[in-house]
DNA sequence: AATTTGACCCGTC
DNA sequence: AGACGGGCCAAAT
């Protein structure tokens, strides 16, 4: 059959996003990702903005979009802004250390992971 | 169809 | 550590 509707790319696009939001949902509370690597782990590496735009136009409340920061283990949100401090009161609330808009541990653990092959000596 | 915008990322100074 | 600039991708106007 060869009725490829307007579905056909409007459907890869919705797969695409509905991978982000499962990933975005999949990270444990406590836990902080970038929206690169949000991207990444959705395999759909680079679309760092799609993620952020998914979250600009998100409305379920029950997705964990507070545990998704910059790259620098930053809030995105203008320091004093509404979601700046709803973000930064619920990161806390989890357990999370968030000083100067600033998560204390880096989304990437690439460093952790050069440390656990050389090890402590 | 071209331009602008956005909860971004990375290398460099 | 923070500031600048260029790059990338997708949706909205």
């Amino acid at each position: 059959m060869s009725g490829r509707g307007p579905s056909a790319a409007a459907d890869t696009a919705a797969a695409a996003q509905a991978r982000i939001l499962a990933t975005i949902r999949a990270i444990p509370p406590g836990q902080v990702r970038g929206y690169g690597e949000v991207a990444m782990l959705a395999g759909l590496p680079g679309r760092a903005r799609l993620v952020a735009r998914l979250l600009g136009g998100n409305q379920d409340p029950a997705l964990p979009w507070h545990r998704v920061l910059r790259s620098d283990g930053r809030i995105a949100f203008p320091e004093g802004s509404r979601g700046f401090r709803e973000q930064c009161q619920r990161l806390r609330a989890e357990g999370v250390a968030v000083q100067g808009g600033r998560v204390k541990r880096a989304p990437t653990p690439a460093r952790d992971l050069d440390a656990a092959l050389w090890g402590p000596q």
